[in-house]
DNA sequence: TACAATTTTTAGACAAATCTAAAAAAAATA
DNA sequence: TATTTTTTTTAGATTTGTCTAAAAATTGTA
């Protein structure tokens, strides 16, 4: 049986199914698919038991749900696309790391294989996004790089800023507004343990605390 | 009352609806609608009560619809983005132009203005797409050029191909096997008033003769 | 273990977009 | 003008994706 035809919506689940089986290692619950998704949990019951007569989904009553292997293909080049788009509007279009999720939320569903090749070859083969993550190649593979959450540094050491962990666009203004992009290099002056904020200097050059929420969320490249 | 949303379904319709008003110069009747969307008429006759509501049609029943000037700004800006789109595809991703329609014909849905007019700028705002067809500026007006149908020029003239009448799959096809594309150089050399078929030389060099289906669909701009 | 809290599913509705078949209206023609 | 043909609308269904309220199942806890 061919595949058929699946919907943006079904594609939207399918990613957030994705998602959350990443983060929290195990298979999602209705509950974290609903949240994810901002609907009701009879919403996702019933998506469900589509994605799983569509073989996309491993899914059992009250069991929580895993990607069949057509499931992940599905879900793994969705977010390719989604990276690859958002690298194009940062690189090529001059967007802001901030403004691009949305508009790539909606290009991920274009439908054309050609047009991914095409893209990933115009844009050099990025393995990276504008927000550091990884963009899997054609055949669902994530590039790993070597990285520690800003927060786990010891005084002394230095890094690059590879990665941020949340995506938000307050977070990500007020990152620009330090100064702080990907790319931004980092030297761990001093931490306060009383609320884990940390003092660094940046680019060699200016000094700059930063809060406990905000270490947890930089991913760091330690340099050799 | 603030613009309601409006779904890609409706947008297809807008400008369907858009491209009957011009081609034919009068209000759109259903069954031309039904015939440009591959739909039933009693599928267009539910749309147009949907469309009517939210005043992007004048619609009375039996009487043949035209655009409202909030449909038409609407119908305006898909057709800038589609054609935008299609000049991207092919001046940045190399695709031929017989494979762009279908592609452009999703990219015209992504809601976003900075997009269109970042994308407009990218591409070095573009007044024709891959087609030769007038791409419109942001408030809505397209360019003019002066061109003639190939099947109208006399013996002796010279000019530039600048547009196609047919876009489909098959045609733009076997205009690239003649080596004929926009920008291409034509002589007329003969007529053949038997079946209106003509001979040409391209580019200053070599001769084709061309059916009059093929004469009647290519647009030439008139070397002075 | 038994009760309480939480999560998930079921039941029943609704809006969007589509369909077929039949009825009504408009246009064409004899 | 009357009749036939064509076009358009209506009636009644279907699918997708969503909802709320209530029931059922699972999990947590006293």
């Amino acid at each position: 049986m061919a595949t058929k035809k699946i919907s943006q919506a079904e594609e939207n689940y399918l990613k957030a199914i994705f998602k959350i089986n990443e983060q929290e290692g195990k298979a999602a619950g209705n509950k974290a698919i609903s949240q994810a998704m901002e609907t009701s949990a009879a919403s996702v019951t019933d998506m469900l038991r589509r994605l799983a007569k569509k073989e996309l989904i491993n899914y059992e009553s009250h069991k929580g749900v895993t990607l069949t292997e057509k499931g992940d293909r599905i879900a793994t080049n969705l977010i390719r696309k989604h990276r690859l788009w958002e690298v194009f509007l940062v690189d090529k279009l001059q967007f802001a790391w901030d403004e691009v999720h949305p508009i790539a939320e909606e290009l991920e569903h274009i439908k054309s294989d050609k047009l991914v090749t095409r893209l990933d070859e115009f844009l050099g083969h990025p393995k990276f996004d504008p927000h550091g993550d990884p963009i899997p190649d054609a055949d669902g593979n994530f590039a790993f790089r070597q990285q520690v959450l800003l927060s786990e540094v010891e005084i002394g050491k230095k890094g690059t800023l590879v990665g941020v962990q949340e995506h938000s666009k307050p977070f990500l203004q007020y990152l620009d507004s330090l100064e702080l992009g990907l790319g931004t290099e980092v030297e761990i002056l001093e931490r306060y343990s009383y609320d884990g904020s940390m003092r660094l200097r940046i680019n060699a050059s200016k000094e700059v605390v930063l809060s406990q929420k905000v270490n947890q969320n930089l991913y760091i490249k330690l340099t050799e």
